[in-house]
DNA sequence: CATGGGATTGACT
DNA sequence: GTCAATCCCATGC
């Protein structure tokens, strides 16, 4: 997608990328489920300002914002708003389309239902690491591409954000309405 | 300079 | 359902 895409409310963008594609080299799957942060709200690791962990994250739209979490897993953001807002999209799970022996084999497990059915699953699946981080979502090594025709008009449904302490009420969950590959069940409304 | 806390996962009771 | 693993970085002394 191009980083007009990205220029845009983070809220917008997180609902337009449930069915469209990420692929890092040789695997590749659908986002089934994402997440919108944004600078004015606490529990977005930009609401403390501009830091050296948060620089991507204020940096042009359409960027890679990978960290890692627990000390364990990466996670995979694509920045959004224009330059100087801090503001992303939690890539949450994807559906595999392709690679998926790959994926496989990165997990150490067999079901598909559980490859990239969470944000530190799919970066594993993906091969996907920090040193990702900043990079152009439109270039690669990692790409995001429009909705393949099946996709087009996937039902989205709308939920509160998963694993947070801070913001929690705010529904800026975004997912494939009745998807077997989220990370987790969506609790309320359909779009 | 020391410390505390995660946008998680997988193993275990 | 509970819990440990593990590390970067923001914060506070």
């Amino acid at each position: 997608m191009k980083p007009s895409f990205y220029d845009r409310p983070v809220v917008e963008v997180a609902r337009d990328l449930i069915g469209c594609v990420v692929r890092h080299e040789a695997a590749a799957g659908v986002i089934v489920e994402a997440e919108a942060y944004h600078d004015s709200e606490p529990a977005c690791h930009a609401f403390v300002g501009l830091t050296a962990r948060t620089a991507t994250l204020f940096g042009p739209p359409g960027r890679a914002y990978v960290y890692r979490s627990y000390g364990i897993h990466a996670l995979l953001n694509a920045v959004c708003e224009r330059e100087g807002v801090g503001a992303a999209v939690l890539i949450r799970a994807l559906e595999p389309v392709e690679g998926i022996e790959l994926m496989r084999r990165r997990r150490g497990m067999e079901g598909v239902e559980s490859l990239c059915s969470g944000p530190g699953k799919l970066t594993q699946a993906l091969g996907i690491g920090l040193g990702h981080n900043g990079t152009d979502l439109a270039r690669g090594p990692i790409v995001v591409s429009a909705r393949p025709p099946a996709w087009r008009e996937v039902p989205v449904a709308v939920d509160r954000r998963i694993g947070i302490t801070k913001a929690v009420e705010l529904p800026w969950r975004f997912s494939a309405a009745g998807s077997r590959f989220l990370s987790r069940p969506v609790r309320v409304a359909v779009v």
